[in-house]
DNA sequence: TCTGCAATTTGCGCTGGAGCAAGGTTTGCT
DNA sequence: AGCAAACCTTGCTCCAGCGCAAATTGCAGA
């Protein structure tokens, strides 16, 4: 057994109870289901899965950040989504498909446990609510590349960079003296890559907005002081 | 029984048993199906469903083309994806919603059928394939759009107009004399839409590659003549 | 056949934001 | 402490493509 894939000799029930696709499982069922799980700790910037790989595997993100990104042949990458910590990724089986289509890379140090592909329609039939709430991760992902479409289609880039913000501060935001801020290091080249502009445009829009009060930022760090202001921008 | 939804007095089996979420199934099983379908014609431009409203059914487009299209607060309209007869669509229960993410507007005339929501389960856990070839479905839809992010947040207008075409042939292309065809009706509007430009610059760039020999277009009407001119723009 | 609307073409000016360049600041490593 | 690498800021120039305007063409219906 592959001392880097079981960190811990026995996982605790408690870490899957409370997760939507396992929370009407009783603590048989949970058991089988972590024996039978990989636990693994990711480095900042290691990349869990690659687009095109034979989707061997399916994930729990247990910890940290994982941002989801697409290469062009030109080597840009464009950022597609990004998973907090409590679901699943890697569900590749979930929508027919036998790769996975993007890159998987952790924004942050993060811990997943994984299972063999092989499992999944186990894990579908047996399992009460696991099929219902992956297809609602699935459908709400859906709603959000539709989302990123329609605002690529439409909006200025302020507005894609407010909404960008507000979206980050709404699932990955911790709330700290004077605001919120987003809970992972991000870099104006990463926020660049997740609405498709510059990281030259995005320094400036957010010194602009620093200079008015609506955030404050340090390296890798922002913080939104107002995010009414930000939703104001993001409408246009 | 509403004149408009059965247009038909018996459905006959041949309409779905080559369909792949049906290729699996007997007769009988057939019989079923159609016997709880209702069958409808649609002029071009309705609305089979609208963007939010429930999700009471889903529907099998037997005859037509249908684009998937979100509108925003400001009224711009943009195009998800295109769907070919043969496909299922307003397929929300299949991702875990309850209401439909886009509106389905008709490109040309068409002919769907469609089966109450609460038929769904019944059809994902009784008939074999079925569950199959839908995940297949929405996995190659999440694809699609995944390209759209992708080729919106990286190319130029010119290559994107380019790929829009090539898509558009491959998948509702009609072989005539000198050249591919798209098989429905599509303005220099609808282009724009799904290019995310304005049909201003849509009608000049498809003026230059008439003029280059590339395309031939009459109202409404494209034909690609040479399509790998077009793959040579569309790469950049 | 005529008439009116819808679709298309084309010209022109303007601007958002990309690209380039240079310099400043923070962090981590030795 | 000193250094290198990563990250951030800011100024300047330029142009793809949008917005506006006006003319033209094709189609459907009377």
């Amino acid at each position: 057994m592959d001392a880097a894939k079981k960190v811990l000799p026995r996982l605790d029930e408690s870490l899957l109870t409370h997760l939507p696709p396992f929370s009407k499982l009783d603590r048989r069922q949970i058991r089988t289901i972590l024996d039978q799980a990989s636990s693994r700790r990711y480095e900042v910037g290691a990349h869990i899965f690659e687009e095109e790989d034979p989707a061997d595997r399916f994930f729990m993100l247990l910890d940290g950040y994982v941002r989801v990104v697409r290469v062009t042949q030109t080597g840009e990458q464009v950022t597609a989504l990004h998973i907090p910590a409590g679901q699943l990724l890697g569900i590749a089986k979930a929508i027919g498909r036998e790769t996975y289509p993007a890159t998987a890379v952790t924004a942050t140090e993060s811990i997943a446990l994984s299972w063999p592909t092989r499992l999944w329609d186990t894990f579908v039939t047996e399992y009460d609510g696991f099929a219902t709430e992956t297809y609602k991760t699935v459908g709400h992902r859906v709603g959000e590349m539709n989302t990123r479409i329609v605002e690529l289609a439409t909006q200025q880039v302020e507005q894609r960079v407010a909404n960008a913000l507000l979206r980050l501060i709404n699932q990955t935001g911790r709330k700290v003296e004077d605001g919120i801020e987003i809970d992972f290091p991000i870099t104006r080249q990463d926020l660049s890559e997740l609405t498709a502009t510059t990281l030259h445009t995005v320094s400036r829009l957010l010194s602009g907005w620093e200079k008015q009060g609506f955030i404050e930022s340090k390296r890798k760090r922002i913080k939104v002081c107002d995010p009414h202001a930000l939703v104001e921008l993001g409408q246009g």
